[in-house]
DNA sequence: CTCACAGTTTAGAACTGTTCTAACTCGTTG
DNA sequence: CAACGAGTTAGAACAGTTCTAAACTGTGAG
């Protein structure tokens, strides 16, 4: 808003954008500003655990208009370019993790709390072989947790 | 449905339903035609996973009238009784597992398929340690796999 | 710099799986 | 076997997500 904010901010704010755009480009994506705000506000700090409605409004409370649809095309368009991963721990939501490399999550349900673990530190031995004509994609561990 | 069909089939419905009305007061649940019924599909083979519209479809094509509604009552009950067990694979629907002890499983997403991995075989390591004030409850592996 | 077009966004309708509601039925206990 | 509380039901309601058709916008050509 203002350019009285003070040069900082702006910086900053500019470049944010920047750097989404590069990103999204080099997906292969138009960088249009509903992408470049989502963008902006998704990869500004690591690790980060949202649901389409929780980004939405986040994105919306930050002064950006963005329909709710957009949130789920970008969302899903992101994942397809692996900008993001789908991680599936509840039924009722999808979340998706800024984090695309190997690590698997803490799942506090109660509070739709998503925590990741490191892939380096968990290990799963004794997968049998899939079934014949099946193939292993990916293992995803889930530690569902409680308040103590 | 006639009493034409002979002793043998007869009597192994008569036995299910026998086994599955004990199975239910010892859960504590009425021993309702419903949950009868639903319980004799459920228990007769071991290792099913079903969903509601799935096993409401089973039930309603083997000439049994229930509804959906009471699907997914019970079905709730039976897990919360612990006669069945909740697992989350897909974000779409629900899936619910005969075998309530300790194991895993395999999921085929394009079919929605869950092949169950003994517990005995299949070990997760180097866990860390959850949060301060959380506990671990119980740790869910999904092996995604892919038709090769 | 402007135009035109393909790609994108949008509001709202539609859809899917699940839960709720209020009336009805059934199993159990006395 | 009566009566009461537990269970069932159809259909409405709901939440999250996807679809649709129309409006808008980034991009590359001229």
């Amino acid at each position: 808003m203002g350019k009285a904010a003070g040069e900082t901010r702006d910086l900053a704010a500019r470049d944010l954008a920047l750097l989404a755009t590069g990103r999204l480009r080099h997906a292969g994506l138009r960088p249009t500003r509903q992408r470049v705000e989502l963008a902006g506000l998704l990869f500004r700090d690591m690790d980060r655990h949202v649901t389409a409605e929780n980004l939405h409004a986040e994105v919306t409370a930050a002064g950006v208009k963005v329909s709710l649809a957009t949130v789920y095309n970008t969302l899903h368009q992101f994942t397809e370019a692996g900008l993001l991963r789908q991680v599936i721990v509840d039924a009722a939501r999808s979340y998706f993790d800024t984090n695309t490399g190997d690590h698997q999550h803490f799942f506090l349900e109660t509070e739709g709390l998503l925590i990741d673990i490191p892939g380096e530190s968990i290990e799963v031995a004794g997968v049998p072989a899939p079934p014949a004509g099946l193939a292993v994609d990916r293992v995803d561990v889930v530690v569902r947790v409680k308040r103590a």
